[in-house]
DNA sequence: ATAATTTTGTTTATTTTATAAACTACTTTA
DNA sequence: TAAAGTAGTTTATAAAATAAACAAAATTAT
């Protein structure tokens, strides 16, 4: 049984996180990130330029209360892309 | 809802592949989980060596067939890891 | 008013990790 | 006995994760 590479895209610590986070909240922003991962800002900000560079997570730029604000939610790319890893992911823990 | 960190030595590509053999098959050796994960011989011995320090995993170097022959299998502490990583996991993946 | 602090990030440098290429040692086969 | 195969290890390279340093605007304190 010949199991299949996860995608290195979401097979990450801190991007999955970020992923399940996005799932799970539907929409979300740089900062909610940042607390429920509990990352470094830098850390974040990379990780959030991958996802978005694989088209896995829309992210737009805005202002928010006069501040800088980006805000962050999973693309219909993505979204299959999590679910794929997931399935895929099942065989690896025999779920 | 934190996320917890998911432990690092099991969350690796071919680590998983290889923890993931191991509990279905209970014991393997070097030689299957070439087969099984499709990788270089270097790699699995740099991955292994990474298991045995963790002591997830046993590591009995021998002979077979006047070949020599290392038998791998999990260790208690190894397959709890595993236990406890695919609960932490699930929380990740909404299951 | 302006200096210090906070917010919201980005860029760059460092550290860690994964991977494969090169090597070792022994066995079998031509 | 030379060439090829088995079963790995060691080491060099490539890729990835992370944090430190930086930036730019907003707010608050003096």
């Amino acid at each position: 049984m010949q199991l299949k590479d996860l995608d290195p895209i979401l097979h990450s610590q801190l991007r999955l996180k970020i992923v399940s986070h996005l799932m799970a909240a539907e929409s979300s922003d740089f900062n909610e990130v940042k607390e429920v991962t509990g990352a470094s800002s830098g850390n974040i900000s990379v990780q959030v330029k991958k996802l978005q560079k694989a088209e896995y997570i829309k992210v737009e730029k805005g202002f928010k209360n006069n501040y800088q604000h980006t805000a962050l939610s999973m693309t219909e790319k993505g979204t299959k892309a999590f679910e794929t890893y997931v399935e895929e992911l099942k065989k690896y823990l025999n779920l």
